[in-house]
Formats: C-alpha cells, structure tokens, sequence
DNA sequence: CAAGTAATTGTTTTT
DNA sequence: CAATTACTTG
C-alpha cells in the first residue's frame, strides 16, 4: 500500500496485519526519501516497538533501524524530559511508579494530618486514583470526587490541600510520576520555541493502538501533527481495554471525524485465525452496525470450530485445562504454541498447582510483577539516589529498611539525608545509637558508588550496600538477595544506570519470571497470561479459562455500563488471540473471594449469546470429580527435549 | 517508637 | 485467604 503524505487512519480488525501496516509504512516513506530520525513511532510496549524497528530494518534499505524514533508514550517522554530538564525547572528527573506515587501520597496525607482512627479518610491508594482520573481527563479534582468518588465528598477541601501539595513536592524534588510524563511532554509542545523545535524534529508521526490513548496523549497527538500530515494512526475501538486508565475509544474515531481530509482504510482480512474462530469473534464483536468490521480468513487448513467446555467447579477446570494442553502436546503442539487466557491473574490459582503438580512448565504474564516486589524498590531506589540525591521517596524506603528505623524516624532523618548543607555525621547522630553503624555503612557505599566512573562498579556498589540490609530486613532475605545479583548483574551491563532504572520502571518485563529465575526455561513452556497482556499476541492454540459472569465479566464492572463495554471488548481481544484451536471453560461453580470456603453458582458468561453458542461445539459432558488419584502414581511429566545430550 | 501479634477486610486490568 | 491495619508489648 503506498499513501502519500496527508493524514492515514487504519481501522484494524484483529489479526488484520495491524504491525505490517505500520512497518510497511515506515519502510515505505524511508524508501521514498524521508529521514529515519525524522520518523517517530509510538506503540504501547516497547516490545512492539522492538519488534516494529527490526521488521521495518528488514524492509527497508537498511540503516532505518535505531535510528528511527521509537517507542512508548512514556520512553519518549522520558526522554524528551530528560532532555529539557533544565527549561523544564528540574534538576534531577527520578521517575515514580504506582507504588512510589502511594508511597508519597501517604506521606503527605500524615503530614497534613488526615490520618486518624475516629472518621475513616482516603488512602495514598485512592488518592492516587483520584489524583490520576482528574488529570488524563482534564477535569477539576472536586468534580472528580463528587460523580467518581462520592463518598470523600465531605473531605474534598482536604483531599485537594494533599493533592496540591503532591505536585508542588514532585516538582521541589524532580520526581516525575507516569502522568507526569505525559504532561511534561504536552507542555513542552504548548511552548512557543520548543514546540516548533519539537515539531520540526518529526516529519513523520506513527501511532500504533490508537484506541488505548487517552486525552492527554491525544492532545500530544495533535501538538506534533496539528493538521495531520504525515500523521499515521492505527487501530481498533472494538480493542480499546484501557478505560481504567482515561483511554476512550471514540478517540479513534473522533481523530476521523476532525481530519475531515483523512484517508480511512479498514482491514478486514485476517491472516492469523482459521474461519470457524471469526465466526465466533464476529459474533462477540461489539460496535453499532455503521461501522462494522467483520473479519474474513485468509487462511486455509484444517478448520476446527471453537469448543465449550462445561466445568464442575475451578479444579475440574485446572484437570480439563492441563488434560487438554498434554493431549495437544502429545500430538505434536508444542507447550510454545499454546496459552491459556483469564481475566484476572488470580484466576489461575488451581491451575498452576495443577501444573506444578504434573510438571508442566509455564510461563506467568500480568499479575505481580518483579518490579513491584519490595527488595526490586529497594535496588532501584538506590539505584536513582546515586543521580537524585532529592529524591524523597527513595530515601524513605532506604532509611526504614535499617533495623529500629520506621516511619517516624524516617520523617525526622529523611529531610536532613536531602538537605544538602547537612553533613553525614549529623544525619547519623540524628539516628538512634544501635542503628548508627548500619547507616554509616550505607551512606559511605552511595558515596563510593556515586565515586566510581565504570556503571559495573556503580552498580556492585550499591549492591553491597543493599545485601546486609535486605537479608536481614525480610524472612526469607537470602532469596531475595539471590534476586537481586542477578538484577545488578543486568544493571551493570546496561550502557547507562540512569537510564536502566528508568526504564524498567516504564516498561518492566512482562513475566514475574523474567528476571526472578534464571533462563532455565528456555526450552518449552506454556504461556499463562491475562487478556490485556495478551492482546496482539497470538497462539495456535487457546484456552479462555472463568469464562462466567463475575469472572468476565469481572463483577467489580457490573455496575456501569462503561465497564461492561469494556468486558465486552476485552472478551472480543481474547477470542481473537487462537489462530486453530479455542477452547473455552465455564466452571459452574466459583469460589467466593470474600468468607471462607463458600462457593456461589455462576453463569456461563453473559457474552455466550445464543447466537455465539451456535458457533461453538459443546462438551455434553460435564468435567466433574477426578477418580482418585491411586497413591504413589506418578503425575504424567513433560519429557524434557534432551537437545543438550545431541549438541 | 519499632516490632510482633491479633483482628479485619476486601478483592481487575497496567503505561 | 492473604494482606493490610489496629493493638500490644518490649
């Protein structure tokens, strides 16, 4: 497809080539002359981002890859930040995850006092929420509270002091949270001279997932490419499944309606999935009839239709689950070619005991991640003190992880450790005698660490500070310690540790499992993985787990039908992710979350409409109780490939 | 004031 | 049922 210079809007069904629109694209308006560095490519993981560059090197005459800017929102507003620092009022940049964002917000709710036992106050937690709904919707904070959070409406005075002082603290202390982010480089784009710069820089903007941004992404949209050319948007409203995060899916079809030059293409050729899936996704597709997309296949071969499977309950579900995936892989699928999909990353619970129990390796993506447990904080914390020395919050989790140092203390030596006129010695008498030794130690090694020149010395530095303190702060400290070598060690490789931290901030790994474990895995496995972590990705063979009401739809989104619509989406994305096999799974009945071990009876989700049933085959049978299991008798195992015994 | 123990609570998705 | 929060003890 050649197009020339004027705005391109690509509608994208599932499975469509979505990534070949945009690599082609790229590839193409190198060819015919444009700049690499002059071409920006915005995609929503830095996976896709990784996997676009390489492809579009492929097509083009070479050199297009690196040099092309490329990336997610964030990364580049990192580095944009970065980079205007100084106009920007900053000294330093440290970037804040979610959890450092509560952490802050908890910290200033105690300073100004709304903490207290006799009327219940919002926490760092809802703060946060309410904090982030105001500013990706551009709207007034004590609108927000009174339509979104009506119950903290007696203490909206309250809630917008903490608010107020929460931005005016990340600015003193060049802390930038992920909505910061995005507000910085929006700024940057309304300043006369730097936005023209900005603008001049790219002649080219690429927008992959066009339906997950929200407004003040949009507005950084239209601040590159204010009449749209040589804009390049691509996406799916039917995909859009980041609502929780401000995103709305009539953005993509809003950017139609205001480039009225546009070109619309829509693709509805889908070259993943066999014709019997599609006819299921056809069905399941929400969207009003105008602007339909019904998906063809492309694709010949066998052509199996998708099957329902009927469940006694979550462990019945686990067997049939892990009978299914064995019998593919005795047949000649490989664990790699198959995932199983859920809504929630707790909805796997039985399932990888079931796993574990016949050892059947796998793979866990969504969920808790790595970098959220604390020892990981702890690393990259100390990490960003080594170029921030005002960052507050990572000097909060450092000073309490010394012994008989808790969140009062910290209050009283945190502000002397920032002050820069304040000598070490002071900050350590200031500490209670039995802990001076262990404080002494760790600001000795930030020092030697700032000291050092070569990033491998930098990083073991601060990993020798961080082992005492770790082993004995957590039980189970000497595992923890484990970890982090192994992060130090991908620390010390990275060309800059600044950067480093930064951006495992904004684009973590994936899997709880990519840092934490060595690479034992690299020979086959299942994929576990929720449906937004799975989105865009694609397996010969699925198995769509908890598909009742109050699993998927999640309960917590019945109430709303904004919510529900978004279910609805997000069941489309899963359906769409299997290219010759589905498979899915309706336990009958869920163990509630709340009181002990009762159980409700659920529905088969309501998004298996009668006329979505009549594309799916049906088990007659329920899987129910296992025969017992004879004592002694193995589990069956996955024979390991024993490819190292030929090599 | 910190750390350990008992009670309680509330559950999704992630850049 | 696990993780936070309230309460007690050292």
């Amino acid at each position: 497809m050649v197009h020339g210079g004027g705005p391109l809007i690509v509608l994208a069904g599932a499975g469509t080539g979505k990534t070949r629109v945009l690599t082609s694209r790229v590839a193409s308006l190198v060819e015919r002359g444009a700049a690499a560095e002059k071409v920006l490519l915005l995609t929503f993981t830095r996976r896709a981002a990784a996997e676009m560059t390489a492809r579009a090197a492929a097509l083009g005459p070479g050199r297009t890859a690196g040099r092309v800017w490329g990336g997610t929102f964030h990364a580049v507003a990192h580095r944009l930040v970065a980079e205007h620092a100084e106009q920007l009022g900053l000294s330093a940049v440290s970037v804040l995850d979610a959890g450092d964002v509560v952490d802050l917000l908890d910290l200033i709710r105690d300073e100004h006092g709304l903490t207290g036992t006799e009327t219940r106050l919002p926490n760092g937690q809802t703060l946060a929420d309410v904090y982030t709904r105001a500013v990706n919707n551009n709207r007034p904070v004590r609108e927000v509270i009174s339509t979104d959070f009506p119950a903290w409406t007696w203490c909206a005075d309250q809630v917008v002091g903490v608010l107020k002082a929460f931005v005016a603290r990340k600015r003193e202390r060049g802390l930038l949270d992920f909505d910061d982010l995005l507000l910085a480089w929006r700024q940057l784009l309304a300043d006369a001279v730097i936005g023209a710069r900005l603008r001049a820089r790219w002649e080219h903007v690429l927008v992959d997932e066009y339906q997950d941004v929200n407004q003040v992404q949009v507005d950084i949209v239209t601040g590159l490419r204010p009449d749209g050319i040589g804009l390049t948007v691509v996406g799916d409203d039917a995909q859009a499944v980041y609502g929780f995060r401000g995103a709305r899916p009539a953005h993509l079809l809003d950017l139609a309606n205001t480039l009225s030059q546009a070109t619309v293409v829509r693709l509805e050729r889908n070259f993943r999935s066999v014709q019997p899936l599609l006819d299921l996704a056809n069905v399941i597709r929400p969207g009003t009839d105008a602007q339909r997309i019904t998906l063809h296949a492309d694709r010949a071969g066998p052509r199996a239709r998708p099957r329902l499977v009927a469940c006694a309950d979550a462990d019945a579900q686990a067997r049939a689950v892990a009978d299914a995936v064995l019998a593919a892989h005795e047949d000649g699928q490989p664990l790699r070619e198959q995932a199983v999909l859920m809504r929630a990353a707790t909805h796997s619970r039985e399932l990888e005991i079931e796993l574990t129990y016949r050892r059947i390796p796998y793979v866990k993506y969504g969920g808790l991640r790595f970098i959220d447990t604390a020892h990981v904080k702890d690393f990259l914390a100390v990490l960003r003190l080594l170029t921030n020395t005002g960052d507050e919050v990572a000097w909060f989790r450092l000073v309490q992880l010394h012994a008989s140092v808790g969140k009062a203390r910290a209050r009283t030596l945190v502000p002397l450790l920032i002050d820069d006129s304040v000598d070490a010695g002071t900050v350590v008498a200031a500490a209670p005698a039995r802990t001076r030794t262990a404080l002494t130690a760790t600001l000795t090694g930030l020092t030697q660490a700032r000291a050092h020149t070569e990033i491998a010395e930098q990083a073991q530095t601060c990993l020798r500070l961080l082992r005492p303190l770790v082993r004995a702060h957590y039980l189970d400290g000497a595992l923890r310690v484990d970890d982090l070598d192994r992060l130090a060690g991908a620390a010390a490789t990275s060309p800059d540790l600044p950067d480093f931290v930064a951006e495992l901030t904004l684009d973590p790994a994936a899997a709880s499992t990519d840092y934490a474990k060595p690479p034992q895995l690299d020979d086959d496995y299942l994929t576990l993985s929720t449906v937004h972590s799975a989105k865009g990705l694609e397996w010969a063979r699925v198995h769509l787990i908890h598909a009742i009401d109050g699993a998927f739809p999640s309960d917590m989104a019945l109430t709303d039908v904004d919510g529900l619509d978004e279910e609805h989406r997000l069941f489309y994305v899963a359906v769409t992710g299997a290219r010759d096999n589905l498979t899915i799974y309706t336990p009958t009945r869920m163990h509630t979350t709340s009181y002990r071990d009762r159980h409700v009876y659920a529905q088969p989700s309501r998004f298996l409409t009668a006329e979505a049933l009549a594309t799916l085959d049906r088990d007659q049978t329920v899987v129910g109780q296992p025969a017992p299991r004879a004592p002694g008798t193995l589990p069956t195992v996955v024979l390991p490939s024993l490819q190292e015994l030929f090599d």
